[in-house]
RNA sequence: CGGGGUGUAGCGCAGUCCGGUUAGCGCACCUGCUUUGGGAGCAGGGGGCCGCAGGUUCGAAUCCUGCCACCCCGACCA
């Protein structure tokens, strides 16, 4: 029997298809640019979201619902203050169908023609700062600390399943301060979030940054990311967080009234990670024999094969390890399915990336053991029952550690510092990943960089050392490297 | 929106150039037997408005016209 996925060398893009697809994870919709989330598929995005949810709750945050539909008028409020807003948009302009006159179905009722027309949200920015503008009136209404779980639509002209999606889901926070450094540091405090989640749940390493001026979102004072690095060599911007300074109180009169009588202008933030995160998780982690999930995010951690099938003796033990395992908070399952060979569950299971697979047949039980099999490794031994689920329990610890190692190794090997553009342009080509390299700081060598490479300046990172040295392409001073990368 | 490509069974494809029996193959599915410690084997079977609409023709999956959808590469973006 052959594979059913590609491997990597050969087209990456049709790896990564195929690994979405025979995982079961999602599917192209019959709607334009849009996809099926399927059961397994979102059963990683239900358990990413809620440990995201849990983290913004203890960052003091908490959750409300904001409409679907925004009045056109709000996007050119706030397009008076904002340059470059979201313009590829589904836009609602009637609210009737009608039975077609020639008995062929129906047609848009052309009497239903709205007054105003309707923009699905493609960010909730606007119809949330006209909201907050009632709720705001005192510094005692600060800060305002509010997440949505919400679905946006951009009329994205190119898709990909998961990365770049007509539909998607996502949660963007939109919260309020009565200082500037309040809502600055509210803007850094979120983007550590999502760099602790992207490492400590989806084992992706990423680097935290700030996104150059012409990265940055359309009104915001500055955009804070976190990058990724996937199998192929090209970044993933994986979450933002953005200081909004004044901008969309300002373009929609949200003001304060201060200790001293004062009435202010309120600071903002917005951050946001979507369903982007599957695809990310997908393309960091997983193989030739199909997805590898971390534990922590996995829907089954562990799966238990009788072999060769179901018998009595074997599902005992199979119980007895299930009831360890549940009390320890593993999610485990025993496939006793009898119309599916041993071999074809092995298979199965990999395809789906849970992370240990147990074996047991009497041959194992006669030595009083099991086989461990786990999905990152491939390693396969003989443990003793005795045990086995504390045994398991350490193991999915290492195996969360081991992708986590793993990728930031990849990272390292793919991460090239250069002081000339011929090297930058080699890094490139020959290895991918990121290029660290001086900066002149202007938009225009940028620009220029993006046209010669295909390479975008992805972000000044963090932690960044001060360091005095020439760009990369113009040679003019610069004060700092910058990480560059071809990216999704 | 520009350039290229593809639409034939649930999925992947051949057939189209050069029109001609009943449209074919692999996987999947159903039945039976044999298997069963890594995606089983054999035998039998079910499933098609050949993207849609016109046209040419005795005859169209095949030729012509129009439309639609999807994919890839750009531009745009989480």
């Amino acid at each position: 029997m052959s594979k059913v996925i590609t491997p990597r060398s050969e087209d990456y893009s049709q790896w990564y298809v195929d690994i979405v697809k025979n995982a079961n994870l999602a599917d192209h919709s019959a709607v334009r640019g849009c996809m099926v989330i399927k059961p397994h598929g979102f059963a990683i995005w239900e358990n990413m979201q809620q440990q995201l949810d849990r983290m913004f709750k203890d960052t003091g945050h908490v959750n409300a619902y904001f409409p679907l539909f925004i009045p056109k008028s709000y996007l050119s409020k706030e397009a008076e203050h904002v340059e470059g807003f979201a313009k590829e948009c589904a836009i609602v302009t009637h609210h009737r169908l009608m039975n077609n006159p020639d008995g062929s179905g129906v047609v848009v009722d052309p009497s239903a023609k709205l007054e105003e027309e309707l923009v699905v949200r493609p960010t909730s920015e606007t119809i949330i700062w006209d909201t907050y503008k009632n709720w705001i009136n005192s510094y005692r209404d600060l800060p305002l600390l509010i997440n949505q779980w919400a679905n946006v639509v951009r009329w994205e002209m190119r898709t990909r399943l998961f990365l770049r999606t007509a539909e998607f889901l996502w949660q963007e926070g939109h919260t309020a301060h009565a200082t500037r450094e309040e809502a600055v540091e509210e803007a850094r405090q979120m983007q550590k979030v999502y760099a602790q989640f992207a490492e400590e749940w989806m084992a992706m390493p990423v680097v935290q940054g700030a996104k150059t001026p012409n990265e940055r979102f359309a009104g915001a004072e500055d955009t804070l990311t976190i990058e990724a690095l996937m199998q192929d060599g090209k970044a993933l911007q994986a979450g933002t967080s953005h200081f909004l300074g004044q901008n969309f109180a300002k373009a929609f009169n949200v003001k304060y009234q201060d200790e001293n009588n004062k009435e202010e202008y309120v600071w903002a933030t917005s951050w946001g990670v979507s369903t982007r995160l599957v695809g990310g998780l997908i393309m960091t982690h997983s193989d030739d024999d199909g997805l590898v999930l971390p534990p922590k995010l996995a829907p089954l951690q562990v799966a238990i094969v009788p072999i060769p099938k179901p018998k009595a003796e074997i599902s005992e033990v199979a119980e007895k390890i299930m009831k360890e395992l549940k009390a320890k908070g593993i999610s485990v399952k025993y496939d006793a399915d009898p119309k599916k060979r041993t071999g074809f569950k092995f298979a199965e299971h990999e395809l789906h990336g849970v992370p240990v697979r147990l074996g047991i047949g009497m041959r194992d039980l006669e030595k009083g053991q099991v086989e461990v099999a786990r999905r990152d490794t491939k390693e396969k031994s003989s443990r003793p029952l005795e045990g086995i689920a504390s045994y398991i329990v350490d193991l999915l610890d290492q195996i969360q550690q081991n992708l986590f190692d793993r990728a930031v190794q990849f990272r390292a090997e793919r991460t090239t510092a250069v002081d000339t553009f011929d090297d930058f342009k080699n890094a490139l080509d020959e290895k991918g990943g990121f290029v660290s390299a001086h900066w002149d700081g202007t938009t225009e060598t940028e620009l220029k960089i993006k046209e010669l490479t295909k390479a975008t300046a992805r972000c000044i990172p963090n932690d960044a050392v001060e360091e005095e040295g020439k760009c990369v392409l113009t040679g003019n001073p610069s004060k700092g490297r910058i990480l560059f990368a071809r990216a999704y």
